[in-house]
DNA sequence: ATATTTTTTTAGTATTGCCTAAACAATATT
DNA sequence: AATATTGTTTAGGCAATACTAAAAAAATAT
């Protein structure tokens, strides 16, 4: 059982992310880009994750992330998730305002904490952004979910998440009325741009950008 | 508004408690006895909590805490409470296993998180060893409670809170059916070793050491 | 195939927070 | 008053995490 600090637990995260969006071989530009450190930084980093044995690592031909990596990087996330669910469900923070402090709640070294936290709560299954809460032995459920600008014409879905958490962008759908459970249907794909026409609800129409739609995921319906 | 590292909030925290102690000038052995650090290491946090002007600082005279100082103290301390009141009335903690938890808690940043905390808690005055939440303004409602040793035979009272709150003391007072808000009177007192006899709820008799008592805080009746 | 650009690593530095060993200051003892 | 003891600070070092600048390797363009 070894220990990550808070600083190797953040980076072992950002390897799992990124391996988790299909890539191979992840970057140290890419890990750069994703944690807003110099690659030097990532370079030392990676080093030390690498003597952990979380990663795989060969110089200049970027990193994987290990099976025991892998378990615990899920287990920062459940802790990540569980409690952004707290923040939201019991505090009544908005689902834009929870990823700071829950980037700093994750770090908590306690296993019955998170244990009782998750009983509290009722064994959420998704966070406040749709995203899926890992069991406690890292098991994930993941659904089926496609961007909504892939989605065809006439086609209708339920939305489950969204691919960027920034306080602007949820701010943004709050604004519009797009939330989680929302039920959409594409009633126009405007192939210049590819910006579309989104019935909300079966009421109300809504136009995005592509920008916008790449970041909803839906549940095809 | 300056920024307190965790580090320099526990330090903080040793010499605020120290000071309420009593104590006029904390030394530096106290401190490092205290946060079980070595007293080189207490020398240099002192330069830096005095740069940041939260104590008074003269070398080898031993450090006085600030306003300004008192007023961060209290604001760690409250957070430490709170957590510690969540921890044990929402999360079924028992008394005991709080306190290393809200010890890493109480350095998460966050105003708004605290806030929503204590509303959701209902704003309790107190945590689960008894020892007053300072509000927001850093202001503590402060009870009047003597160690249950100095009381006189016969005399009674309630136990409103432990000095100490370490799980090896918190197990035996749990032990022995000695928790906060019993009635107790003293049946007797041993004038060799200071030990007591003591009525519990008007049901149970107890024998404590002198040391026990001394942890064991009354409200006078 | 060579030159240029991009990516990555290394070298050297800073800060925080801890340590040990040694020096220094204050206090107690003879 | 001199010496011993105790308490405190300083000096120097280490680990973690970040940085900049320079070097090296890999990828791309000519
Ligand atoms: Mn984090
Ligand atoms: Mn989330
Ligand atoms: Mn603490
Ligand atoms: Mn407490």
């Amino acid at each position: 059982m070894i220990k990550l600090t808070s600083a190797e637990e953040n980076y072992l995260k950002a390897v799992y992310h990124l391996s988790e969006e299909g890539k191979k071989n992840v970057s140290t530009n890419d890990i750069s880009a994703e944690m807003k450190t110099k690659p030097a930084s990532v370079s030392d980093m990676l080093r030390k994750l690498s003597d952990k044995k979380v990663i795989d690592y060969r110089k200049y031909y970027g990193v994987n992330i290990t099976d025991e990596g892998k378990k615990y990087a899920l287990q920062v996330i459940r802790k990540h998730r569980l409690w952004e669910v707290f923040l939201v469900e019991k505090l009544r923070f908005a689902w834009d305002e929870v990823h700071e402090v829950a980037e700093e709640l994750e770090h908590i070294k306690s296993p019955i904490l998170i244990q009782r936290l998750d009983e509290f709560l009722g064994h959420p299954k998704f966070d406040p952004h749709g995203d899926p809460i890992p069991d406690e032995f890292g098991d994930v459920k993941a659904r089926p979910r496609l961007p909504l600008n892939v989605l065809a014409l006439n086609d209708g879905g339920q939305i489950v998440a969204v691919k960027d958490s920034s306080a602007a962008f949820l701010r943004y759908l709050d604004k519009v009325g797009a939330y989680i459970g929302a039920r959409v249907k594409v009633l126009d794909k405007v192939e210049f741009d590819g910006s579309l026409e989104i019935l909300v609800d079966n009421k109300k129409t809504l136009f995005m950008s592509k920008d916008v739609a790449e970041n909803i995921l839906v549940l095809q319906q």
